[in-house]
RNA sequence: UGACCCAUGGUGUAAUGGUAACACUACGGUUUUUGGUACCGUCAUUCUAGGUUCGAGUCCUAGUGGGUCAACCA
């Protein structure tokens, strides 16, 4: 049936998981419907790396028409919170996707997991263990050496269901008691070791309330959801190859719905982290503003950073699914954002650094409105208007006293096209005191005009500007990379704070924008004409538009400069 | 000094026993009213050593290198 209905996608090119798939498939081992899950815990924001995880499940179910449940791992009562909940869904949301269903949680099925340790005990496979921690920490053997059976693994079945139920009625103390899988002390796989499933936290779950005190653990919660959602692939990253021994023991003996897990690895990109805690402490630490600061590797983040949903989804698909240790060159992920910015973004003109440019033969107090187009890339996204006159501003840098040959932009002597208006040619400059240039001399062509130019004068370099008493003042966030290293972390001897990027962050406080920037939205990208790519920022107000830098223009002329 | 996983250009991924492909980067060049975009070109004897085979990046063995595993976290 299934198969019949995936004919024409089986046998396309694909990556090691999806040719696993497809052996379930035409083998007639899954004879359902591909259904995978997105499982997070709801203590933390979701991050780049999970952008990997959710691009992968999701696009395999749609793939091969399938279906993906949002499932939160909601097993710890300590950590997790419902404040985390609606930012993932968000998130998720955000990046284009949506979940099978209504969102599920592994708190659902407490009384389910109930019923499985139950069953485990009534066929002597798992018992209530009495040992501290740091006992059952000691009989666990190492990794080399076997482990030793717990005085407390022969008791009976009935004392065994006797204490179990008085661990769910509260009777016992926190950590006094866990009910543990009754497996193979002296497995090569530690995690075979008679494992904990159970433990007493009496603490108010985000959910739950206080309905229970004894929560299962990770290795007895989620495969049972997987069976219980009858997920037939279930994709985790590597280090949890150590418990799969242990999933598919558990699928065994419970007889429940055999659901497989296949593990990726996951992925690294270079000069950004992934970790929770590590990421908490440059907040506390004061590195950064906030879980959404742009620079932060978390998907808020890179939303506030402005890149676009869709050109993270294409990294993802491009980094591909292996199972080799990675790291990612950022220059992919900037690639994307470029790619997809180059078709989608408005261009603006926005002088960063200004100076002031009189073009001295344009009549004093006269102005006129030029079409400029918003989009080469895109003729439906129109055109706009740009006031144009006798005093404009122009990059500071776009001007040079003595400028070498190849430079083609404005010098002494030197003529360049205003960027939808006319030709200049510069005359001359002034300088202060200090040797500051504080004004460039020009004259125009007037029948250069940008789109009917019968000047024949020819101009190298192409200029942005904008109208001088027409200029909105904005503040520009120009963000770099978080770290100096590309594996700020993976250094056993060095804090990661050393690694940290001083200049991370640059603002301009008042960069001069075209009047068209009031229009600007914030979440949608525009390119600074010649600059970059920026979008405006959540905190604008009508007083104070501010635009965060999202990825910078290619610049072959600064590479050139550097040489 | 155990078990398990991994090893292909600078980076990432492909090649499913038949002579290394694609993307990004870098470097050259063409086009250009964004030094952007687009387009063209250049950059690898597949970790090492044996073996199987007419033929090995692919299969086998050993070595080397890297990673994972001993939370009442997930």
């Amino acid at each position: 049936m299934l198969k019949e209905e995936l004919k024409d996608i089986l046998g396309s090119p694909r990556n090691f998981i999806e040719e696993e798939l497809e052996k379930d498939v035409i083998s007639g081992k899954v004879t359902k419907e591909i259904h995978t899950r997105f499982p997070p815990e709801p203590n933390g924001y979701l991050h780049i790396g999970h952008a990997k995880a959710i691009c992968l499940n999701f696009g395999i179910a749609q793939k091969y028409k399938g279906k993906t449940n949002l499932r939160f791992d909601d097993t710890n009562p300590t950590t997790e919170d419902t404040e985390f909940v609606n930012a993932i869904k968000r998130d998720i949301n955000w990046l284009g996707f949506e979940w099978h269903d209504t969102e599920y949680y592994a708190s659902d099925y407490f009384g389910q997991l109930y019923q499985f340790a139950i069953k485990l005990i009534r066929e002597g496979l798992a018992y209530v263990d009495d040992s501290s921690p740091d006992e059952i920490a000691d009989m666990k053997g190492t990794p080399t050496e076997p482990g030793t059976d717990s005085p407390y693994r022969s008791r009976s079945v009935e004392e065994n269901l006797r204490l179990f139920e008085g661990m769910k009625n509260g009777e016992y103390e926190d950590g006094s008691r866990v009910l543990r899988a009754k497996v193979d002390m002296a497995s090569p796989n530690m995690h075979m070791r008679d494992p904990v499933i159970y433990r007493i936290k009496k603490e108010t779950h985000h959910r739950t309330g206080d309905e229970w005190c004894i929560y299962p653990m990770y290795d007895f919660a989620h495969g049972q959801s997987d069976s219980i959602e009858e997920i037939t692939h279930s994709l985790c990253s590597l280090e949890f190859r150590h418990h799969r021994d242990l999933y598919n023991w558990l699928i065994e003996k419970l007889e429940i719905f055999p659901s497989r897990q296949i593990e990726f690895a996951r992925m690294n990109v270079a000069y950004m982290i992934t970790s929770k805690r590590k990421l908490l402490r440059l907040i506390q630490e004061g590195k950064v503003a906030a879980w959404d600061d742009p620079r932060m590797s978390t998907i808020s983040g890179m939303r506030r950073r402005g890149y676009p949903p869709a050109a993270i989804r294409t990294f993802c698909d491009k980094v591909g699914i292996a199972k080799r240790d990675n790291v990612i060159d950022m220059a992919l992920l900037e690639a994307c954002v470029r790619e997809e910015m180059n078709k989608t973004a408005a261009r603006l003109m926005v002088v960063l650094n200004p100076i002031k440019l009189v073009i001295t033969n344009y009549p004093e107090g006269e102005s006129e409105e030029l079409t400029v187009i918003n989009n080469p890339e895109d003729e439906s996204m129109g055109s706009r208007t740009m006031p144009f006159g006798r005093e404009i501003y122009i990059e500071r840098d776009d001007f040079m006293i003595d400028p070498p040959r190849k430079f083609f932009r404005l010098g002494p002597g030197r003529s360049v096209r205003l960027k939808g208006a006319y030709i200049i040619h510069c005359e001359g400059y002034e300088q202060d005191g200090n040797g500051e240039i504080t004004q460039i001399n020009c004259t125009y062509y007037p029948d250069s005009k940008s789109g009917s130019d019968t000047s024949g004068v020819k101009a190298k370099g192409t200029l942005h500007w904008v109208k001088m008493d027409s200029a909105v003042d904005i503040q520009v966030n120009q963000y770099d990379r978080l770290f100096t290293d590309p594996t700020p972390d993976a250094h056993e001897d060095r804090d990661l704070m050393e690694f940290y990027n001083e200049e991370s962050l640059h603002i301009i406080p008042a960069a001069k924008a075209e009047p068209a920037i009031v229009d600007a939205e914030v979440g949608v990208g525009v390119q600074f004409m010649r600059k970059g790519y920026f979008v405006k920022d959540p905190d604008s107000t009508d007083e104070q538009i501010v635009f965060n830098r999202t990825v910078t223009l290619k610049d072959t002329w600064k590479k050139l400069q550097a040489k």
